[in-house]
Order: structure tokens, then C-alpha cells, then sequence
DNA sequence: TAATTCTTTATTATTTTTCTAAACATTCTT
DNA sequence: AAGAATGTTTAGAAAAATAATAAAGAATTA
């Protein structure tokens, strides 16, 4: 259940384009260096944000992309979804890539009884990332704490799991 | 974020012998076709849950695999870490399987921006999967609802999400 | 126009997942 | 004790997904 190196990058990219919001653009290679990712695959990462209308880009000289949405109009579930595809752990509980279980022998979804805890998986994980936004990123200071605002609802329930 | 097919695979086998808990053992060829799963890919499947005390076998005449705990002392986390690992996002918010982050350039991790944020998404993955058990396959009558035992602290919040 | 930087496409490498095969061991029945 | 039915183990092949690289091209600025 691990999110991908991508979707991993593609945040890391975001936390220095954030900090870099209403500044001059960063180029790929001052963001692949402050976050030691593979400046090759970097590049993939940063266009695929880029056709999703979350960065600009310009060539050249001063050239570089930058951050065109407000870091508050922008949810960590969204660039997730972008980068690494729908948040559901199975097809047949996505709400906007849905299939039918390939080889699901309940042809009466009502009746399979996966689906339920399956899908009450999906809505708790984007509950949880609808919920921040690059604003987290932004806003937090040296202290890596977040601010008071958006401690609300946080489920911290103990567990002893993994 | 996808469960791999050994999980769901895992999942399905264990509806079949829940069904069949305190009744005589499946052999894993009738698991295979009931739940049409790739009889050589659930051997080893049933092999690790074995291994982890869910399953108990027998060779040879009247054989095949049981449940061997009860199905309301098997939580579907369990079932899940066995067959596709720790449940958290990223290796350094995993409570069994703790890592640091290979490359994070985050050296105190109070300072990572991205650690909380996945923190909260482990959490609530287990809050579910650590709170459903075999039992929820056991119960499921024709209707494909949960018991109401079951139903508290659902949080169902709705969500435009995928 | 030349330097800089993004853009696009193709391709390769690596890892993980999924699945198969075959020889072996155990249990039950007769 | 023999033989049939079934699980056990190991190795590894095949397929798919992920991660990374390369190279030629296009846009922008100075």
C-alpha cells in the first residue's frame, strides 16, 4: 500500500515550489538538487503537474516553473491522484475510475463482502488528504508543526499496528 | 495506493473459509474454483497465512485448509500485513516497519512537511482495517450488509473524491 | 542569434508482482 | 504396508509496473 516514488517526488517538488509561491521560478535543476531527486524523472513529474494546471513553466533564461494556483486551492489528494492514480485500494470502490473486479465472483456488488470495508478505506484516505493543502507546506515554519487551524478532526487514534 | 492481487486474493480465500469455520477443511483447489483464483498463486498465499497462525492444513484424503482462530479475532489489517506488508504510505511513519526515508532531505523529521500528513493517512487505514474482522464475512447474510454491531464509527463523509 | 531552459518522445533498466512447475512429504484408507 | 489424495517447498519464469535516461526539439530572453 505504498504511494509511488512519484507521488513522493512530485510533493517534495511542491514543498520548494511552494515555498517559492509569488517568487521567481525554480529551475528543474535548483529543485532536483534541494531535493535529491533524479533530475530526468523529475522532469516527467513536473510536466504531468504542469498539464494539470498546478504549475506554470517558462523557457529560457529566468526561465523554470513555478506554482500557479494558490497553495490553499491545492489538496495533497489531488497531486496523488495526478501522480499515482485514483486513491482507492480496488477498482470497484473508486468514486471516478470504477471497474468491476476483474474475476469478482459477487456478479451483485451489494453482495461482495470486501467491498464495504474497501470502500470505507478509500473515503478515510481522502478524508485525510482532501483535507491538507500545499497551504501546509507554506505556512510551516522551523518547528515543522502545523498550524492550529488545520489540527482540527485529526483521527489520532492509538493502534499498535504497522 | 492499490492492495495487490495477493491481498485481495488472501481476502477472497478467507470468505471461503470463514463460511466454513468449524466444518470440514476446503481443499485449495475448491478455494481456487469458488473464488477463481490461480490455484499454484493461492497455494502460497494460504501457505503464508499458515505459517502466520490464520490457517491450519492437512494433507492427503478429507484434507485442505480451516480457519484455525476465530474469525472475530482476525482483523482484516492483520490479514493484509501478512500477505502485502505494513499498511503505512511511507516507511517512516510505519509503527512495525519503521525506515527513514532514503534521499529525505529532512534531517530532523519534526522538520518534514509531508511526515504528519501521511501519519494521519496510516492511522486511518488501520482505524479501518484494524476494526473489521473475519467475523464481518461470517455474519454477511444474502443482503450484503454489515450487522449493526459493526456500524458504529463508520466515518462515512461524503467526498468527490476517487 | 546564441544561450538557457523547458518539451516531447522513445527507450532502457530495475523492481515488484504474479504465476507455474516439479519434486517431495504427510495423511488417510484399505 | 501400499497407494491415492492432498498439502509443502523451492526455484524460477513471465508479465507488469515503476523508475530512470537520453536525445532531439521548441520557446524565451538577452
Amino acid at each position: 500500500m505504498k504511494f509511488s516514488r512519484k507521488s513522493e517526488y512530485g510533493l517534495r517538488a511542491l514543498i520548494e515550489l511552494t515555498k517559492a509561491y509569488n517568487q521567481p521560478a525554480l529551475r528543474r535543476s535548483d529543485i532536483a538538487e534541494a531535493q535529491q531527486i533524479p533530475v530526468g524523472f523529475l522532469e516527467t513529474i513536473l510536466l504531468e503537474l504542469k498539464r494539470a494546471g498546478i504549475l506554470g513553466s517558462r523557457p529560457g533564461v529566468q526561465g523554470g516553473y513555478r506554482l500557479i494556483k494558490r497553495p490553499e486551492d491545492v489538496s495533497l489528494g489531488q497531486v496523488i491522484r495526478i501522480l499515482d492514480g485514483p486513491l482507492a485500494p480496488i477498482a470497484c470502490v473508486s468514486k471516478t475510475a470504477y471497474q468491476t473486479c476483474q474475476d469478482c465472483p459477487y456478479s451483485k456488488e451489494r453482495a461482495c463482502p470486501i467491498q464495504g470495508v474497501m470502500f470505507e478505506v478509500r473515503n478515510a484516505i481522502a478524508n485525510v488528504l482532501d483535507r491538507y493543502t500545499l497551504r501546509a507546506f507554506y505556512d510551516r515554519g522551523r518547528n515543522g508543526r502545523l498550524p492550529r487551524s488545520l489540527k482540527r478532526r485529526r483521527d489520532n487514534v492509538p493502534s499498535t499496528a504497522q
